[in-house]
DNA sequence: CCTCTTTTTGAGAGCTACTCTCATTTCATG
DNA sequence: CATGAAATGAGAGTAGCTCTCAAAAAGAGG
């Protein structure tokens, strides 16, 4: 049960004959969306911990099973939303003979301008609200560093495939371990300090940093 | 279950020369080590999820109340056990001027020789389960990244400390939770390659390539 | 429009981790 | 031994999460 989401706007079903979207899938999406407004909104009034499935479910209008087939678990309906494939596609595109940390600053700056291209005020807003909660929340920190270990996987079969090595050579997971590690704490950082700096530039700094680490901290 | 102590009457409290703990903090150790050995033993019997609360409390025969009493979380009583503060003072013993990456590697070297000194089977095998269970169990790895983001706190500390940096630094935070990210995964690679390799020559490794990445990954 | 199949949903029961309260037991001390 | 403090157990309660099964909705075809 691979669940592939569209995670674009249901309105509108693209012209042509080729992809048209039977009400089945569009309804799936509008559901998934509305479970997580719901969320997200009942968060921002009472806090996560204060927020149970059950208000989750019926401010969206479905069963409580009905939100955990769509989600597996609380943490999820927060902080899914896959920027993964899309990183990893762009990553994909660059030169063969890029540094590997250029390709992934290029790649996460490209993703984060996507990201904000339709609707930038609400993915802020979300974008906030997840460090916000990553901070706060325990379980939604724990969620989010495994999520990265996944991205950590992703990052180490871009690595391999572009430097020959084999995905499994511990040399390679530990720079992509080490880098998630640094590019978390980024996002904790941001969230500590109100998510009044600009993102994107912590970003630059915490990479420039990783790119000589050794002559940082003697 | 083979502690200090000979299950006197104690009417009298002895006060020797020597420190001596009463036998409230004596059972309280002996109860904290009886819910582990339960655990452990169950988990090796029957995996991790289909233990639950209530067949640890029976077989360390206390009631669940009192499990939760000594461990907040279920995880906890697996992977809890405090390294930390013992390698924040090995690493405050080191000299000033040494390279702190020098100096995290005698540390953990160091109290990975602690651990093993006193009955190094015993420490052993709880390393390996620990592993197995943060490979197969994602609670247990969540709960374990989590743990790792308290260490690196306290290494931005010792960082801070000897560097005379802040400690809120973005760039000391970011080389902390890249360091502990590696590490992490380190531990896992292990874990997968069923603990069969010499963990310590493993963290050697990853200490190395930590060293200097950029010229590990071009 | 009606029928048949497949997918999606809701209702409800059930499990377990975890919390809280309160009475009881166990230790410490004068 | 008496008194106070700490640890425990019993039990009730909450919430996240799973599973099952039958009803409802959507698609395809006649």
């Amino acid at each position: 049960m691979t669940d592939n989401e569209g995670m674009t706007m249901a309105r509108t079903p693209v012209r042509g004959p080729a992809r048209q979207l039977g009400l089945r899938e569009r309804k799936k999406i509008k559901t998934r969306m509305a479970i997580r407004e719901a969320t997200y909104d009942l968060i921002k009034e009472q806090g996560y911990d204060a927020t149970t499935v059950e208000q989750i479910a019926e401010r969206a209008e479905v069963s409580p099973s009905t939100v955990f087939r769509y989600f597996p678990t609380k943490e999820d309906i927060v902080l899914t939303d896959e920027y993964d494939p899309l990183v990893e596609d762009l990553m994909r595109g660059r030169p063969e003979d890029e540094p590997v940390l250029e390709s992934v600053r290029w790649a996460i700056r490209e993703a984060m301008a996507m990201a904000f291209t339709d609707n930038p005020e609400r993915q802020q807003e979300e974008m906030v609200l997840r460090a916000r909660l990553a901070v706060e929340v325990p379980q939604v920190r724990s969620r989010l560093m495994e999520s990265m270990s996944v991205t950590g996987h992703m990052l180490c079969r871009a690595i391999a495939e572009r430097t020959g090595r084999a995905e499994q050579d511990l040399e390679v997971r530990v720079y992509s371990m080490a880098l998630m590690g640094a590019m978390l704490e980024t996002l904790v950082y941001w969230g500590e300090h109100g998510c009044r700096d600009d993102l994107g530039e912590l970003i630059d700094r915490t990479l420039d940093t990783f790119q000589d680490l050794p002559r940082r901290l003697p």
